[in-house]
RNA sequence: CGGGCCGUAGCGCAGCCUGGUAGCGCACCUGGUUUGGGACCAGGUGGUCGGAGGUUCGAAUCCUCUCGGCCCGACCA
């Protein structure tokens, strides 16, 4: 391929919206250019890197016997009632919605359990045709909150989804792990130093999930692992010893004291001489919803300790969870904001409590009453019994739960995520076979997600210095490029021919930079760029001597045009 | 959705405070000279100043509304 015939448009500045390397980088060379808030068209080349990353996930997939199809993106509304999710991804706002002209309410797949669920039902009848797997790769729509980082975070963006069918539990298991074998050999050929996390399986449902996370400073997730024992899992998902806190000893009768203005715990810890936070119990309002209803519930957690949301909206199986504000608290306790406990909660409200909590006794606690709180507050003989839950958000530090070392922290970037869904869909949808007793059974499903434009993004958020990208070489747009310094002097050309000739022969990916810039500039294109090896034929042409660069480190070296293709070759480890 | 900020040429920006001919760099076009680190000289193309309304003799500039975008937060497969 010859670049003179390539659209390339690279740019001397970053794009004034970029933050993070990727989205500069690609925008800058041209990769991708922006046509919305989280939509983006793909350049030639960048188009070739995603069909290179989308050949990998094929091969790898069909390695494992999965079938490649392709799903409607336009989708009828009522698909997405049969399975329950239509009010939860219009109430959030994340799906692309719309009426034909008949008035249908349609939607852009955000994701793809119904269709793929209705179309292995209509085709598998008996236990006898499974195990299934399909996938595809192709566009997804969601509209995002917030859009941001380029590819990263887009509204729409390819994707690919797989989804597996199988009659039991041990067949799902199966099919789950043929899938994560797939997923691990995917990302260890683009050379991508990544993390399989343990997660939560959010809107999507269903019991088990990990997520595979590509390790980067601008990771939009925070993992936390212990080396020693290898878990790892999402900050969402996360437990950890549970760190000490001096007893509460023997119980004792609860007594009410003035606290004017003392709002926090540390103020608490202040006004208190002696109490420490770990000795009490917050009380924070949230504002929970669910389809049809929605309520202020009150959280206990101890005093030293975090409340995780995405545990919080899980123990409750709310669709969405927010603190309350302070009139919702002013009405819910009577009290205002920094005051509220479990003494003299009124019965209608919710009370949850973290396991920190369970069997501690003489807290410190508000009690629903502005300028005041409790002191020796035991649960279930002062207030109502709360529920227990693990609701505590974990941290770096505290005891890995397998090994207690401390855990440490890192950022991710999620590019992949496996789900055992069991028959959530399926039941919901009705979509069964006959079992070997010849009975209809609901299909016991996984669903597998790769992000297909997300992942180059991350491998250059992994790979790029200050000249700019650094493909790793499985999905860099190509292998090789061979340049011309000076396209008037027709030893050079005719150089740079022969060799763009021979590295073709020899099986490389290679292109020809052509077109007729100076060689300042192309220098520059193609530090940004980024192609793994670049030959250069320049002024020693007349000698047969060009030059070799390996981007990655950018070492150069001389080299004589009879040892370029071995070279090359031998850099490819080929 | 809360807080902050920005919309002026393809890209990056100045001009706005204090109203009076719409500018700069890069890119692009023409001609010439160049060719090892984003070449140089000369000439040139390109803008309803996001949109609507208002104030004014006159609005990129002041006011109101609106649309779009970015950042932080919330939220999120």
């Amino acid at each position: 391929m010859r670049l003179s015939q390539i659209l390339i448009s690279t740019l001397r500045d970053d794009p004034a919206d970029a933050e993070i390397p990727s989205h500069k980088l690609l925008a800058r060379a041209g990769f991708i250019v922006k046509i919305a808030a989280g939509v983006y068209t793909y350049s030639p080349l960048m188009w070739r890197v995603v069909k290179k990353f989308a050949q990998i996930v094929r091969e790898e997939l069909d390695r494992e016997g999965a079938n490649e199809v392709m799903l409607p993106i336009i989708q009828p509304a009522e698909l997405w009632q049969s399975s329950g999710r239509w009010d939860r991804y219009v109430t959030d706002g994340i799906m692309f919605s719309l009426k034909d002209r008949k008035g249908t309410d349609m939607c852009l797949g955000p994701t793809h359990e119904e269709v793929m669920t209705t179309f292995v039902n209509a085709q598998v009848n008996s236990y006898k045709q499974m195990p299934v797997n399909c996938y595809q790769i192709q566009a997804k729509f969601r509209d995002e909150i917030r859009p941001r980082f380029g590819l990263m975070r887009g509204r729409e963006f390819v994707m690919m989804d797989a989804y597996s069918f199988d009659a039991d539990d041990a067949g799902l298991d199966a099919a789950y792990q043929k899938m994560r074998n797939a997923y691990c050999r995917t990302f260890e050929r683009c050379g991508l130093d990544y993390t399989i996390v343990q997660a939560d399986s959010g809107a999507i449902g269903g019991a088990g999930s990990e997520e595979f996370m590509v390790i980067a400073d601008t990771g939009e997730d925070a993992i936390l692992f212990c080396k020693g024992s290898g878990y790892a899992a999402n900050v969402e998902k996360a437990t950890s010893q549970l760190p000490e806190a001096p007893a509460g000893g023997e119980v004792r009768e609860m007594s009410k004291h003035e606290t004017p203005g003392v709002k926090t715990v540390a103020q608490l810890e202040d006004f208190f001489d002696g109490w420490v936070a770990g000795r009490m119990a917050k009380t924070v309002l949230y504002h929970a919803a669910w389809k049809e209803d929605e309520a202020i519930v009150a959280v206990m957690m101890r005093g030293d300790l975090e409340i995780n949301e995405v545990k919080l909206a899980n123990a409750l199986d709310a669709l969405t969870v927010r603190l309350a504000t302070d009139e919702e608290i002013q009405k819910a306790t009577g009290a205002e904001t920094g005051f509220a406990g479990p003494v003299n909660l009124s019965e209608d409200v919710r009370l949850l409590a973290d396991l920190s909590l369970e069997g501690r006794t003489n807290l410190l606690t508000g009690c629903n009453e502005t300028g005041y709180h409790c002191l020796d507050v035991n649960l279930g003989r002062d207030c109502q019994q709360p529920e227990f839950h693990d609701l505590r958000l974990a941290r770096a530090g505290e005891g890995c739960p397998v090994s207690g070392q401390p855990l440490e922290e890192a950022r991710g970037i999620e590019v992949g995520h496996i789900f055992k869904l069991g028959t959530k869909y399926s039941s919901a949808m009705q979509a069964t076979f006959m079992d070997q007793r010849g009975k209809p059974a609901p299909f016991v499903m996984g669903c597998y997600g790769i992000g297909v434009s997300r992942t180059p993004a991350a491998a250059v958020e992994q790979h790029f210095d200050d000249k700019g990208m650094v493909w790793p070489v499985p999905i860099a747009p190509f292998e090789c490029v061979v340049a011309i310094l000076d396209s008037k002097r027709s030893e050079q050309c005719e150089l740079a021919e022969k060799l763009y000739g021979e590295l073709e022969a020899a099986g490389v990916e290679v292109c020809l930079d052509d077109r007729k810039m100076s060689p300042g500039a192309k220098f520059k294109d193609h530090e940004l760029m980024g192609l793994p090896l670049q030959v250069f034929v320049g002024r020693k042409a007349g000698d047969r001597q060009v030059e070799l660069l390996v981007r990655k480190g950018m070492e150069k070296s001389d080299c004589a045009a009879d040892e370029v293709v071995a070279k090359v070759l031998a850099a490819l480890g080929r």
